[in-house]
DNA sequence: CGCGTCTTTGAGATCCGTCAAGGCCGGTGG
DNA sequence: CCACCGGCCTTGACGGATCTCAAAGACGCG
């Protein structure tokens, strides 16, 4: 097997992972986590690198460990739909599929724990409580992908704008779940590019933009310079824009 | 615990059932079966029956014997959204969310098979073949609601139209595999109003109708006088028109 | 400073939604 | 049997939201 500085180099490397605390990992037993831990292997890749390709074959299988993912599906003509965003402590990978049925290209820097696909599967085999956490974490998946669907598929321009910065809001204050409330709670870091921002949307670049400026002239958000941070003026309007009172 | 006959009847119940064949019954042992089986009820419903609604707490896990159910989620003004159809042999009830998250309506006559939610999950923790089974169908759903976002979030709505139709094909295709390509294989019976379509495509009744008579101008297919039959005259075209190469 | 990339803004075209009217069908009741 | 009614689908006219094409502005980088 592996030494113990090896094991304990790995085990350690997963104490700090964010998966640990939130995500697939969260909840192993120490043994599992050995047994995890000797099969990864981490794996660095930089803004625009494509890390699977729609119709390849399927053989990743990976936890994000920090940096924003998009994955997408592209019509033949070009056309492209972001259909999920990942971020830490997130998967990466299908482990059934015999093909990538989207592409998976990173927004930011990325560093990846990878698994090779097929032994994770065995593992799977004999750690019911692993396969429960991916069960749960598809069904959180299919959760949003039928959020997106409704807003894609129902709300106007302006309505979409407002419930991707809302529901970015909400997710980097679950990430770091401070007081609410406090100035800059309300700054959010734009990961995305306007053409990004159409491609999750449903929308042109120039449509994004322009309702970005309308929120801007209804003192709804403030933008900076590059407009990539936007300052959060009337949370309640933007949340009543969202539509998400749920 | 039951008596033979009683278990007897059940088994025999589950022996013609699709999701035996197709769904998650599909290579349970005699053992499970005979558990899943003796928690299980028959319900009916009729079209239009509401079987559990958005919000409202889940109490509910049950397969569709037949019939044809609608998933929707929708706005606090009623704008509303198709996020899924279920047909034989699919799943009705997240098991893991406390509240439902969207609607379920018949579309058509429903049978459904009913277990308690509860007892169906306490089953799952010994049941480790059950659970994939579940996480597999978990996935499947995913990536459908994916390929719908791609549909409504980029195609115009000659696209969409022509998708959903493919779709219904193929749907109904794999559901009675004989030879393709025969006429009456061409024949689509829509199971939805214009309506539901729209609000499956994220469109209005109107615009569907308009763009369902401009198929049939062009050729690519006839309607019947209620418009609720479709002879596909064009297939290549309609597949062209859906984008569905893949 | 010049270049490329991204964003903003504008003008015009197009697609789709809205509102409204009319048609077709099945069901009901006189 | 026929007239009436209601639901659903179709069709038309119009307006508005979004897309397309184009140009100009802002910023980072060499």
């Amino acid at each position: 097997m592996t030494s113990p500085s090896v094991a304990s180099r790995l085990t350690s490397q997963c104490g700090s992972c964010p998966s640990r605390a939130d995500g697939i990992c969260c909840g192993l037993t120490s043994d599992e986590l050995r047994l995890v831990s000797g099969m990864m292997r981490h794996r660095h890749f930089v803004a625009g690198d494509q890390i699977i390709h729609q119709d390849d074959v399927s053989e990743l299988f990976a936890v994000v460990v920090s940096g924003t993912i998009k994955l997408t599906r592209t019509l033949s003509d070009g056309r492209e739909q972001i259909v999920a965003l990942l971020a830490e402590a997130d998967c990466l990978g299908d482990l059934f599929a015999r093909e990538n049925h989207e592409t998976a290209q990173c927004v930011t820097d990325v560093v990846l724990c990878c698994f090779p696909r097929d032994r994770f599967k065995a593992l799977l085999a004999d750690h019911p409580d692993l396969e429960r956490r991916l069960l749960t974490l598809a069904t959180q998946d299919l959760d949003d992908a039928r959020d997106w669907l409704l807003t894609i598929g129902r709300k106007n321009a302006t309505e979409k704008v407002a419930t991707f910065l809302v529901w970015l809001l909400t997710k980097q204050h679950r990430a770091q779940p401070q007081c609410m409330q406090t100035p800059s709670d309300l700054v959010i870091e734009l990961p995305l590019s306007r053409q990004e921002m159409g491609d999750l949307l449903g929308l042109t670049m120039e449509t994004v933009s322009r309702h970005m400026t309308k929120l801007r002239q209804a003192d709804v958000i403030k933008l900076d310079a590059q407009g990539h941070r936007v300052f959060v003026e009337d949370l309640d309007m933007l949340e009543r824009l969202a539509h998400l009172k749920r």
